[in-house]
DNA sequence: TCGCACACGTTATAGCATAACGCAATTGAT
DNA sequence: ATCAATTGCGTTATGCTATAACGTGTGCGA
């Protein structure tokens, strides 16, 4: 259950993800690659389907944008919740994993009796920089 | 700083998510209230900012919708971070709020030196009777 | 070699959101 | 009272995001 080889086009999106400074929409990639012979928006969804299955990329759901995963070595066991931390002003999207409110979150849940398939922890703000 | 009195757009707007049972797209707001008057999707999106603003609905961002904020006595002070559990079976969706959760990630964003506007904690799942 | 699964390509369409214009009503300072 | 600023409203047009539905080709195991 490991990360197959990826085939062409997914490695071209995750390339294109991987090289860019921030999150990218699907149709930003779809430009991107159009020299390399991307036509059609379901090129890049199909991809990026994949790639979100094998957790070599994040949707940021805040901003319907799509940004590699910044945690090379957790792609094969799927962990927890990822959270991140997005800035307005420069754009930059910084990813971070917590135990502790991955726990807390599991407890709150679980005396819904919810059960827990997909967590989106997302934070809007000013980085140090553009605050 | 309290909630001015709505329009009568916003009144609507309001009316139809307060009666809805989940979480309502503003198109689908829209068809609700072709009957009162609505035609275009600026005079949801226009309403929808507002009530926002106040604090009387919150924006699901998982799913591009809008649910009536269900603390009804939270809307003066500003209070902390929304979560909600979002069932993908029967679309219930439940707001809750947790001290603990915010303060850890305040404190864990508090580190990056980031300046945080605005949270989204989103859990899709199921619901106790959807399990 | 048949059938299945999967990736791919294309066209069309659906769903979500905002830009830009102008008008009307309200408020509030001069 | 009047002018300017603000706010809400309505309309048309447009842009961005995502998927449906169709058909093709390829690889691979029964």
């Amino acid at each position: 259950m490991g990360t197959p080889q990826l085939t062409k086009n997914q490695s071209l999106v995750m390339g294109a993800l991987a090289h860019s400074d921030g999150p990218m929409s699907a149709y930003t990639i779809l430009d991107k690659l159009r020299d390399h012979g991307f036509r059609a928006p379901l090129q890049v969804y199909r991809a990026l389907d994949k790639l979100l299955e094998y957790g070599l990329v994040h949707r940021l759901e805040s901003l319907n944008a799509f940004v590699a995963c910044t945690c090379p070595h957790e792609h094969e066991h799927d962990h927890g919740v990822t959270a991140f931390t997005i800035c307005e002003g420069c754009g930059q999207v910084t990813e971070f994993h917590d135990e502790a409110i991955e726990e807390r979150l599991s407890s709150l849940v679980r005396t819904q009796n919810f059960k827990t398939e997909k967590t989106t922890i997302e934070i809007r703000g000013h980085c140090k920089s553009c605050a």
